[in-house]
DNA sequence: TATCATCGTGGAAACGGTTCCATTTGGAAT
DNA sequence: ATTCCAAATGGAACCGTTTCCACGATGATA
């Protein structure tokens, strides 16, 4: 059995108070009495146990992230930026990964009761009303990162300008069948995605320049390469096949390049790819991609959660909105359309 | 104030005992009583305090995962793997990486307490002599991972003859001048890693082969992929360079293929590379490469620790191993050497 | 010497559950 | 109607901390 502090107590001849004091380093303790506890503790190699200090002071010292589908490369980048304030700060990282609807409505139902942490991150999952009026009044403060809600403080990034930046660089390099393929845009968890937001970004920016949209060059499936190389062949079975293809994210981007591969139709000189996020094996492929600071966004909104912890004031009074800005990113993927003559 | 049991108590008319039971589902409750409970439980929207729960159980329905970088692809799958294992059990995930030594040592100091948790799985960190002790001894059950002490039970996979399949496919396709290079082998962490054993089955494969070692054919920098790229550079400017590479990871193998493309050098007609974990990218990369098991190690892993929480003695009498299988993906990444007429 | 802060300290109460023991209750058996 | 047993229930004790209040000691001030 692990020493209590009672223990401690007596062996140090002291009483309860006195060693949780000393464990607090609160300064009203006389040097030497502080010495006894010391040797008094390290004698029993006493550690205070974690949960009854937490149940007594109301602090857990932990963080709760809700992270759909942690496995995919942004999750990831996001939940290491996290990582790197929580350890400054010295709490622990709890994670709840989503995969499926009903764990995501039974975490939204719960969690906003937030025993277990101090402070609740929640990634690209955006609550609709009823669950963002339940996260408002939580318990502990909530962030959003990548998420939505009027209500709620978020670290954001404009993914509807994301789309448009991305087409119009398609655009600008003369390309007029571009192609957009993505995830389900009406998603099982039942709210406005990225994808849909980028969706419109690219209908605005085809609007714009005049070019009429397609409906046979916009496709959606399941997100991950596989589907997206399926979504191409499909799109470059087509009679006019487009000569640009704009996916929703790096990973389907991926699927698009090894279509092309199969069919051996040369990037970029066939066909354009444009990717989105910017994860780490965009580079080694060279894809051209929009660039949103994964990393930074897991920081930030980290940070801002810190604030309203030792803060829960403010929290109250605003609502605020960290805006990241998106770049795009040029590598070898994207080229002038074949037809086009290069004068 | 969110409400307690003994305000559902005091609303049902019973006592706190009696909502208890209803609770955890007892069987010994009225039915008339469990509904008049139930009933006050929804009128005050009543969830029961996780720590308090903890607390007064000793149980915590959580997991502890120690996992260095774990950013990393092959940790990520790792993790996803033991993710699945605890949704079945309803039981949480906490996450604890590491990327220093300091970290290290300290989480090796103070995990074992495990007052936060009901099991602990150790990702590739192989505890020293003491560290083993102290875990062996330690409040709840522990399973390494891709890690190795001969007291404690593990998933592992055999990384020697991993090094050894390996550097073997490249001898059978003719190669002769076979280089490896691999993250720093001595690592900070102090002990023996898996690219150590791999570096062993590599020269046992040269070994029995009859190939002379060439200690200029054999680097090591940082994980990473540029920093293999790097390393690559300096092997292809050798006045007698490789004809094949076998990095010690994927992430490394990465590095390798795009410092052959800055080169102009062709893979597999003038360089054959070799990868080894097979993690998700090296599919859309077409890189032949070992594949071990990661989804299936963090399944396993999270599988046996459940064992032993359910049921501790096992643990005292058994140190189990738990060996995964490994095999050659080849994909289009390797081919015979050059110089090698295929008759 | 009397008065009064101030500091240091001990220990009870509280946190919100679970568990166990003692007691009540209900219904079958006599 | 009485007896008896199992099932159902109430509530105190407990889990291991923190926190707060009260009290004694110390030393400064008048």
């Amino acid at each position: 059995m692990p020493a209590t502090i009672r223990d401690v107590a007596k062996r140090a001849g002291v009483g309860v108070g006195t060693v949780s004091r000393v464990l607090n380093n609160h300064p009203s303790v006389r040097e030497s009495t502080r010495r006894r506890v010391e040797e008094a503790i390290a004698a029993l190699n006493y550690r205070p146990n974690t949960i009854a200090r937490q149940l007594s002071s109301g602090k857990t010292a932990n963080i709760g992230v809700v992270a759909p589908f942690f496995i995919r490369p942004s999750s990831v980048e996001r939940l290491r930026g996290v990582e790197t304030v929580l350890v400054e700060r010295q709490y622990d990282l709890i994670l709840y990964n989503v995969e499926t609807k009903k764990k995501r409505d039974e975490l939204f139902q719960t969690l906003p009761r937030g025993d277990m942490f101090d402070g609740l991150l929640v990634f690209t999952l955006s609550p609709n009303d009823d669950e963002a009026e339940r996260l408002r009044h939580a318990a502990v403060p909530v962030v959003l990162v990548d998420a939505f809600h009027p209500a709620l403080s978020r670290v954001v990034i404009d993914d509807i300008e994301g789309g448009y930046m991305a087409t119009k660089h398609l655009i600008d390099l003369g390309h007029t069948r571009i192609a957009y393929i993505s995830d389900i845009l009406e998603s099982p968890f039942e709210f406005v995605g990225a994808s849909a937001q980028r969706y419109q970004g690219y209908r605005r920016a085809l609007h714009e320049a005049g070019i009429e949209f397609r409906p046979e060059y916009y496709l959606q499936d399941q997100h991950g390469a596989p589907q997206a190389q399926a979504m191409t062949h499909r799109l470059l079975s087509l009679a006019e096949p487009p000569t640009a293809i704009f996916a929703a994210s790096d990973t389907q981007a991926i699927g698009v390049l090894r279509a092309a591969k199969e069919r051996n139709v040369a990037v970029p000189e066939q066909l354009s790819v444009m990717g989105f996020d910017d994860i780490e094996v965009a580079e080694y492929l060279n894809l051209t991609t929009i660039h949103q600071p994964l990393f930074t966004s897991g920081v930030e909104g980290a940070e801002l959660l810190f604030r309203y912890i030792e803060n829960p004031d403010e929290l109250r009074h605003e609502v605020k909105e960290v805006l990241l800005p998106l770049r795009l990113i040029q590598r070898q993927t994207t080229a002038p359309p074949p037809s086009h003559t290069t004068r």
